[in-house]
DNA sequence: GCAAGGTC
């Protein structure tokens, strides 16, 4: 009996082997420099039984889907011709030799076990893999490992417990390619070749569209048109302070801010006619409060923490997630769980932390007193636990940004298994005349997970006196104050991404990718924090890019800002009067204080972002293509075919009936769009 | 010269 085994990527490959293997695997090298196949025996459940394995694995996708040559070159049809032409889904150029090695190592092997990650892309790698290793054995039987994390006992469970194939999976996945493909090839040569003459920055431009750039180019300018459009607005309102136990307090008014001044200024005056000076303790009320522990750690939550407490991009965090778990050191980065399922044993994983210099002693301190269940969040995807550490590691193993990753992940599932933080409200209510203020307070008497999560921050508040219900005290001052509503700010990383999550924009996979290809299009740039509200237009995009005048302006630092997007920042800035610091600009020139707030730079829309959104929101579909509503409805009928309520040729079908009407409108009304263009961007 | 999704 021999039982061919394939895994998604090699290093699941090679830890699955070692594990099944039991020390007993030879490798064996192939065409592919990525991948080897690990030989070894191991006793399958019934009908299998004691087996020869070959573990091996692919590398993602094997095939690609394509449009036949005849419509390749951009102007061999009309684009709309696109949404119907044929597809053919063959083997990537580049991944002949993986092919090839499951073909061949399929013809000896009776059974063919899939082990990609199980989620709606791995179950579609599967059947990729299926297919070809039927190619070269049409009667091998095919069952799939279930699988969520490369425990040493929870991968001998999976190969103990197979199941089969779910095609429906599988199917879905198909559906997006094909709908992707047609979108995105149609839209992105319409929008390039009829744009490409109404202005002369946009010559040499490729104008991409994509069902996920462009709702993220929406979310962009939409919170820039309300920068934009922000108008400050004065407001006033009573602040009263008392001194009692040689403590000021401010009380903060009641009803707020009030935009009326002169009706502020007569409720004011009936207080000073009235109160005589004094107030009285409405109330003065202490509770216990607590500020709970973080939910475990899903992929989003990852990025936008990532992206917030360490200051890096979100892709940059799930580049050094995905490394720190190909090294064993954390579960899959990947997934939208945030609970612990209850037969997890969790308190072994808070063991490997006591050995670490920082935490080590928190760690066994939850040991020793007990691990807190996490809380359960609402969210399971039925594939992988929320992201933890496996195995501890700390410098010199690792470098100084893997470690900071590595900490924020064991820190969150420490904090996850501690106690809430626990505290103690004051809330006091005055009474002067007839209006009513208050003011609160916070002791913080158990910090408990704080201690291992420097990221939140709950302080005590200064102490407030004593007081006693229905107490007069004597006002010490009272005002009438003015202030002004402050304007919203640009959209960050962390937003942006949560806002893609919400709005089902991408996977937690691809939604760092995203915001680096519309940089990368220039329909937007990253500004440094605290830029805030200084820009009043989109920022003027470079002319084309022709060939090495753009590597000698990118030459220095190219390889850490590379993607063009360092140099959008730096002539945005200078395009419009130098640096808003004032010559010192530390910010913009050393490397390390770039990266470090890579994560908490504010995104502007360059002129032809805005020009497009704006354009398409002219032409004004019922769902326009800069926000999210299509790709949502793309992802409901995902979810409609994995849940066998539609077929993939149902989806495919009304997606591209729905996608078409659209295309065709935009190009009834290009002249809009043409307009747009002209009046952003020639100038 | 097109997309989004895997992974290297």
């Amino acid at each position: 009996m021999k039982i061919l085994c394939v895994a998604e990527k090699p290093s699941i490959a090679k830890t699955v082997a070692n594990i099944l293997g039991g020390g007993q695997v030879t490798t064996r090298n192939t065409d592919n420099k990525y991948i080897k196949n690990y030989d070894f025996t191991y006793r399958f459940p019934h009908p299998w039984g004691e087996a020869d394995v070959t573990m091996t694995s692919v590398v993602g996708h094997i095939t690609t889907a394509d449009f036949t040559a005849d419509v390749r070159q951009w102007h061999s049809c009309a684009p709309a011709q696109l949404f119907h032409s044929q597809v053919v889904v063959e083997v990537a150029e580049d991944k002949k030799t993986v092919a090839r090695n499951i073909k061949s190592e399929s013809r000896s092997a009776q059974g063919l076990m899939i082990w990609t990650d199980c989620d709606r892309e791995g179950e579609h790698i599967g059947m990729e893999v299926c297919r070809i290793s039927r190619e070269g054995n049409s009667r091998i039987v095919v069952k799939r490992a279930q699988f969520s994390n490369l425990e040493r006992d929870h991968i001998r469970w999976a190969a103990q417990h197979p199941r089969e194939m779910d095609e429906r999976l599988s199917d879905a996945v198909d559906a997006r390619i094909e709908i992707d493909l047609r979108l995105g090839a149609a839209f992105t040569r319409f929008q390039t070749l009829s744009l490409k003459d109404s202005a002369r920055k946009l010559e040499n431009a490729l104008i991409s569209y994509g069902s996920c750039q462009f709702p993220t180019l929406g979310f962009i300018v939409d919170r820039f048109k309300r920068v934009q459009s922000f108008r400050p607005e004065l407001f006033w309102y009573i602040t009263v302070c008392v001194r009692a136990d040689g403590i000021d307090v401010r009380f903060h008014w009641k009803r707020g801010h009030l935009f009326d001044r002169m009706a502020v200024t007569l409720l004011y005056e009936r207080c000073m006619d009235n109160g005589s000076g004094e107030g009285r303790i409405v109330s003065m009320i202490r509770k216990p409060t607590s500020r709970w522990r973080p939910l475990p750690l899903t992929t989003v939550e990852l990025q936008t923490r990532g992206a917030s407490f360490l200051g890096m991009s979100s892709k940059k965090v799930m580049d050094i997630a995905e490394s720190l778990y190909t090294k064993g050191f954390i579960s899959y980065p990947r997934t939208e769980t945030d609970q612990f399922s209850n037969t997890m044993d969790l308190t072994s994983l808070v063991r490997k932390q006591t050995v670490d210099s920082n935490w080590g002693e928190f760690a066994q301190n939850l040991i020793n007193t007990g691990i807190r269940q996490p809380r359960k969040g609402n969210n399971d995807d039925h594939a992988h636990p929320p992201i933890h550490p496996v195995a501890h590691v700390s410098p010199p193993a690792v470098d100084l940004d893997h470690h900071k990753v590595y900490s924020l992940i064991a820190r969150h599932f420490l904090a996850c298994c501690s106690e809430d933080a626990k505290g103690e409200s004051t809330e006091i209510v005055l009474d002067w005349a007839g209006e009513r203020f208050s003011t609160s307070g916070l002791r913080v008497i158990e910090r408990n997970y704080l201690d291992v999560y420097p990221y939140d921050r709950w302080t005590s508040s200064q102490p407030l006196p004593e007081f006693v219900q229905g107490e007069l005290v004597p006002l010490k001052r009272a005002t009438v104050d003015e202030g002004k509503t402050s304007a919203p700010s640009y959209l960050t990383e962390p937003e942006l991404i949560r806002l893609m999550d919400a709005n089902g924009i991408g996977t937690d996979a691809t939604i760092a990718e995203h915001i680096e290809t519309i940089l990368k299009r220039q329909y937007a740039v990253k500004m440094p924090p605290g830029t805030n509200g200084r820009f009043k237009e989109p920022i003027d995009i470079d002319p084309p890019k022709r060939g090495g005048g753009s590597e000698l302006r990118n030459g220095r630092g190219g390889a850490a800002n590379g993607r063009g997007r360092g140099r959008g920042r730096g002539r945005g800035r200078g395009g419009r009067g130098g640096r808003g610091g004032g010559g010192g600009g530390r910010g913009d020139r050393d490397p390390e204080a770039g990266r470090s707030t890579d994560g908490r730079a504010e995104l502007i829309p360059s002129t032809l972002g805005a020009a497009l959104v704006e354009g398409y929101d002219q032409i004004g579909f019922d769902k326009s293509l800069t926000k999210p509503f299509l790709r949502k409805d793309m992802e409901d009928m995902m979810k409609d075919i994995c849940e066998g309520r539609k077929t993939r040729q149902q989806v495919v079908r009304e997606s591209i009936a729905m996608y078409e009407e659209v295309f065709q409108r935009a190009n009834v009304e290009v002249h809009v769009l043409k307009q747009a263009c002209r009046r952003y961007l020639d100038r």
